[in-house]
DNA sequence: AGGCTTTTTTTCGAGCCTCAAAAAAATAGT
DNA sequence: ACTATTTTTTTGAGGCTCGAAAAAAAGCCT
């Protein structure tokens, strides 16, 4: 409601919205995506034929399942995967992968390596990062020109306009404007995303049935992070990324959280504090790093008999459950998808959890509130960075004018 | 990025454009309004000359303030009052209020009346509210056919399509669908709104400067409520009026709250807690109304001595700002306003707060924090029910066919 | 095989909408 | 009275979408 729309937007939005409705539906016909947009078939018809031809679309001849049908056979619209390519770069906690996407969203190059990111310095940190990319940029195989966009997914907080990793649980740097210094490096627009709304993001890709208008992705590893989409959009707070939710407080003056604060739910659901807690160091106990074996093999403890570790699994779902409960009362209950190395002992967290959230407001109808669960984030991180990227490339490359959403904020006026 | 833009939609949304710009900024110019919006000078005039034409906008002559500019002088665009009006209810604690206000935003009639909402049968309930609206709209002085919609308020919960109270705590009765009500009885369009967000609403348009795009709106009274605008838009939950910031839970399994659970901020900061932690009753005890004169009279005794009452308040603050913390870890930190009787004795509760805020994640700006307070709710939520209504005329009686925030989700397809 | 039916896609004219530039209007200054 | 300045209206051009009709491309039926 705040600026006109020129005359000149029309055809731009349409055009997205057309760009948008093939990369959705796969291999949609004329007709099926005039019934989607609402646009007539005859707009639809000038605009495909003006994608077509611009290299954007391609009509894909092989008809494989000729669906046998009177009249005259649709003939499938698909994105070109030759339009455009992007380039995804995550970083986690040791660990950096980059990946080429083309347009179609197929993987065609990859790079992982690992490094230490606790204790790397600045310089060096940021060295690596643009090193693994201008290898895969330079690759003879790949057509250079091109890469239209780079999205980086970091574990941590972001800026609003996701040009910055503000603060980060992986290294002691802070406010490391990544996504200024892909640009003037390699001269490609590029985003900094957190890593949690991208789980989200791929999840709406993944299963748009189940993870569609309202849904919540918590990711369960050495902190606690989440992705929060809502009527349809991806949610972040007003100045960063937003959703901290493992730094909701669970019980004022509680235990002693990594951010140096405390009762912060990670604090109680982290894997430093299910592995303190299980091994009675004490709520006040320095946090560690904790290996993915070493929970998988705590995991199977408490599996085995009724202990300290058993109990530190419930008091984690005690915490996630009364913090779910807050959440829930100010968004509504929503599906949740469970993501992580703890997620994986998510039968040791539910019932504590369950029991939690019945008590509070949000868990009026906790019966009904379905969790799923996937137990690996990195590749749902790169998947998301992909989508995103990609995303990016149909609304400005090929519809130029459109405000993207994390775009400078539009200079509202009325 | 749903769904198609329509060729005739485009006339219809800047003629909305227009009309919110005139009532905005009161007697823009044509060229005010072609800058705050954007198009082309052609196009406003166009627009104004349409809508002129149909009696909804007027040229204001009496340009009183000559601007004493060279050139041609503006002609001031004004909304013309006879052309809607609207009407509004609130229905709140042992009062109910209506309001006839013309299409320009001023009240041109009034009718308050007492009535005991807490033990009152559910058809006394509304009959009592059908007829001080039926008196207001059959008043012989007021045009009938004029009033274009209705706007109820009311404390307690909604749902999101704006039909009904779910559940209030003025009355033991649920599941009231007032707006339906209001549309079978007088032939009317209605909406049933949450108090809190029209407050919210209300403060947008009282101080656009202070309150913008992300502010916040708590109602400090028997109950806490809050309304929520997060970048320009206020937020709701995905199945009721949501912001239940009353009910997150600051103490797990703590102070007994009015909706049967514990340890809600309720439980510890809306008034019958603020008593009963004052009167010394335990936080077990039955929460009973306070009237308004009582908890005034509380908070002149905390500020004269230390004692129970000021511990009491300390208290309040203590659950106030640790909820607002993991409120301000989800949304980042953002202006507040605090509402209603308890908002006068904030300068008791802030200490407290303030202290509690900078112990969480979204405190670590803590002192850069602003807080407003406004001792009475009533006038905020009977305006924020008349720009609620006004805009939807705006909207769908003046540019029908634009999709309404509260309307019909939109079959979202693509 | 040939004609008919069905479905998809394209074409074409009509109707709007917005824009840019020019013209008209209204006033202050000289 | 005339000019400069600013606002508003008018006008012509160009684009966009829509609906209807035509064209295209199959399968179905006799």
């Amino acid at each position: 409601m705040s600026v006109g729309i020129r005359h000149d937007d029309l055809r731009r939005r349409n055009r997205a919205m057309v760009i948008s409705a093939v990369r959705r539906a796969g291999q949609p016909s004329r007709t099926e995506i005039a019934a989607t947009t609402g646009l007539s078939h005859s707009t639809i018809s000038a605009i495909s034929a003006d994608l077509i031809q611009e290299g954007i679309l391609t009509e894909s001849k092989a008809n494989e399942p000729t669906a046998l049908k009177r009249g005259r056979p649709q003939i499938g619209l698909a994105l070109n995967p030759e339009a455009a390519a992007v380039l995804t770069v995550v970083l986690s906690l040791n660990f950096l992968s980059v990946a080429v996407i083309d347009y179609a969203g197929q993987v065609i190059a990859e790079e992982q390596q690992r490094l230490d990111t606790l204790v790397m310095p600045r310089d060096q940190l940021i060295g690596e990062c643009m090193a693994i990319v201008r290898r895969r940029l330079q690759d003879p195989d790949l057509d250079l020109g091109s890469v239209a966009r780079i999205a980086m997914g970091i574990q941590g907080i972001t800026d609003t306009h996701a040009r910055a990793m503000l603060w980060s649980p992986i290294t002691p740097l802070t406010d490391i404007p990544f996504a200024d210094i892909l640009e003037t490096e390699f001269g490609i627009p590029a985003t900094m995303e957190n890593d949690c709304n991208m789980m989200a993001v791929a999840l709406q890709w993944r299963d748009p049935e189940r993870y569609r208008d309202d849904f919540i992705a918590i990711l369960l590893s050495h902190g606690i992070g989440m992705g929060l989409v809502l009527k349809g959009t991806l949610f972040t707070g007003t100045h960063s990324s937003g959703g901290e939710f493992g730094h909701m407080i669970h019980r004022p003056g509680g235990a002693l959280c990594r951010c140096g604060r405390r009762g912060c739910v990670e604090a109680y659901a982290g894997n430093y504090a299910i592995w303190r807690s299980a091994m009675k160091m004490g709520e006040d106990a320095e946090p560690v790093d904790v290996g993915d074996a070493d929970m998988r093999a705590l995991a199977a403890k408490a599996r085995e008999k009724d202990g300290p570790e058993r109990e530190a699994y419930r008091r984690a779902g005690e915490a996630l459950g009364f913090s779910l409960g807050s959440l829930f009362a100010l968004i509504d209950p929503a599906p949740v998808a469970m993501v992580g190395v703890s997620a994986a002992a998510f039968d040791l967290i539910e019932p504590a959890l369950r029991e939690a959230i019945a008590q509070t407001a949000g868990g009026q109808h906790s019966k009904s509130i379905s969790f799923d669960t996937e137990p690996n984030e990195l590749p749902l991180i790169r998947e998301g960075c992909a989508m995103r990227a990609l995303t990016f490339v149909d609304q400005e490359i090929f519809a130029p004018g459109v405000q993207s959403r994390t775009g400078a904020a539009g200079k509202n006026v009325a």
